[in-house]
DNA sequence: CCAATAGTAAACCAAATAGTTTAATATTGT
DNA sequence: ACAATATTAAACTATTTGGTTTACTATTGG
């Protein structure tokens, strides 16, 4: 029996998929805070990791893909520079919880994160 | 020739992985934006999706392990409940790089926003 | 021209992920 | 006691992931 193949996520979430999943990896996540601090070629890049070249480049595709490395090719060196805006959309993904942390909230917010609203109890 | 297992992430890294790792799922995002209107118990929440229940029940397990949700067991009922405040960490995480994206900065920010810094030309 | 350099491509592998189905466990209502 | 309910466990599968090595391509400096 052919199983159906799982249906492909709607572009908005492949998107989010990308972004979240490219943070998921420790390597990932060191890369993005090299590139902070200012744009690199994939060597520089590679050179603090015990792993191969090739892998850090899989990597630098994974971010690449997830919008949050930008690539300019200059002859036969490939510049990588952090494309930090893109890290809004996580920011903005988070907004909607914010309040579940936010300290400085009306004491109907700060209800709202001692103890989570009971589900339509009093609700109409 | 048995290959020496890749090392372990460091605890930090790890926690940042499952993390990163829960949110990087349509279906485990949708659980939490549910989870963040009140408390529900696992039939309730797996209602929704065109999946099995024990799917459900494992991106239940992945969130849970991430920290991002609690579980009380109330004789055969679980009832699962956002910890909101996990994602505070995610938060935390974001913050070296706010300045990416934020708009109120000052004029260095700015130029840091629009063209990246170039690595060392001018330093030292 | 040629050797060295920078990087990707391809083929491979082990482990992890996301799902399935079937079975098991524990609790509840009658 | 028993049937129904709520949920996890287990075993299986396909796909993805993160790494390797080896081969390839393109560019550069001498």
């Amino acid at each position: 029996m052919p199983r159906r193949p799982r249906p492909r996520p709607t572009a908005a979430d492949a998107a989010l998929d990308r972004l979240f999943g490219a943070l998921a990896d420790p390597t990932r996540r060191r890369l993005l805070a090299r590139l902070a601090v200012g744009p690199a070629k994939v060597t520089d890049l590679a050179s603090p990791f015990a792993m191969s070249l090739p892998a850090v480049s899989k990597h630098l595709r994974v971010l690449e893909r997830a919008g949050l490395v930008r690539r300019t090719v200059e002859g036969r060196v490939h510049r990588l520079a952090l494309r930090g805006r893109r890290l809004e959309a996580v920011e903005v993904w988070l907004d909607p919880f914010r309040s579940y942390w936010e300290e400085t909230l009306t004491s109907l917010g700060r209800d709202l994160e001692r103890r989570p609203p009971r589900p339509r109890t009093a609700r109409r």
